[in-house]
DNA sequence: TCCTAATACATGTATATACAATTAATGTAA
DNA sequence: TTACATTAATTGTATATACATGTATTAGGA
């Protein structure tokens, strides 16, 4: 479905702002398609990606700003999502002994099994809701990571 | 720079969980950039959205729900930043004399003017934060159109 | 007509985003 | 060593997203 249809807009100053429009709108259609993965999980896509950041680190803890560098959008306030976590048993959070301004953040055990078992389902549901051939994808990649500059 | 070298992350486990995280990330590069453009003149790109699709009216009454169904993002909630966009006496909002279930919702003379003010820079802004070919752009446009099915 | 379903919008609540401000700890230079 | 800047994290506040629920109005069938 071409974007002009979806959102009822006949046409667009330029392709320049016809993107930008269309990422916005496909952006929305991915959470939106995300969230039903991992609703019965009570968990967030946020959530979900401070987890996966911190089981790459194989036991190796990390700081909140090490998290917050790595997320998706660096805007967010990775210290309010880790607390959530911690409070769900999901990850732990210790002073750090050498800068006691820092936080050594852990995934747990219990993190460690709701990762194996959003794992399968979310790289499964990735593959079903978008609608490309391996080659498109790639392409689509590239043009994205050139788009940034 | 790569989608692997912005968050850190060596590899992926194939393109399409790749291209998800892309998305996100990329997202999240364009409404930053976005933010910078909108934030002096104290409206959200969400309002700005809405203020767009009602000048597209040209002085036809919308209802709450028209909009909705054109916004970028369909969970979010038209009647609210409406609510907002009137208290800046932006958009007027009016019973529907047909049907008192249903508001009529127009731009206002001051929503005009915001809008013709920001619409340059927007347009221009748009152009320069996307590095890309006319070429380019219009293969990404028709990927994204295409991703979604 | 009356009853029920459907529709349009508003509201409630939780989470996340965006950005400013604060607090505590550390580094550094006079 | 003290004074000041820097750094790391937390907290505060406003807006937006996500989804459920509530309320008033209209539509349609028995």
């Amino acid at each position: 479905m071409k974007i002009e249809d979806a959102i009822q807009q006949k046409e667009f100053k330029d392709p320049y702002n016809k993107l930008v429009v269309n990422l916005l709108y496909t952006h929305s259609y991915l959470v939106t398609a995300q969230n039903t993965l991992f609703k019965p999980h009570e968990i967030s896509p946020e959530q979900y990606n401070v987890l996966r950041i911190l089981r790459g680190q194989n036991g190796v803890p990390t700081t909140v700003s090490s998290i917050q560098d790595r997320m998706l959008n660096k805007m967010s306030n990775a210290s309010r999502l880790v607390e959530k976590l911690k409070t769900k048993g999901l990850v732990k959070r210790d002073e750090c002994p050498n800068d006691r301004r820092q936080v050594d953040v852990m995934i747990t055990e219990k993190g460690l099994e709701l990762l194996s078992v959003l794992q399968t389902q979310v790289e499964n549901g990735n593959k079903s809701f978008v609608h490309l051939s391996l080659e498109e994808v790639n392409e689509l990649n590239d043009l994205l990571d050139k788009m940034r500059g």
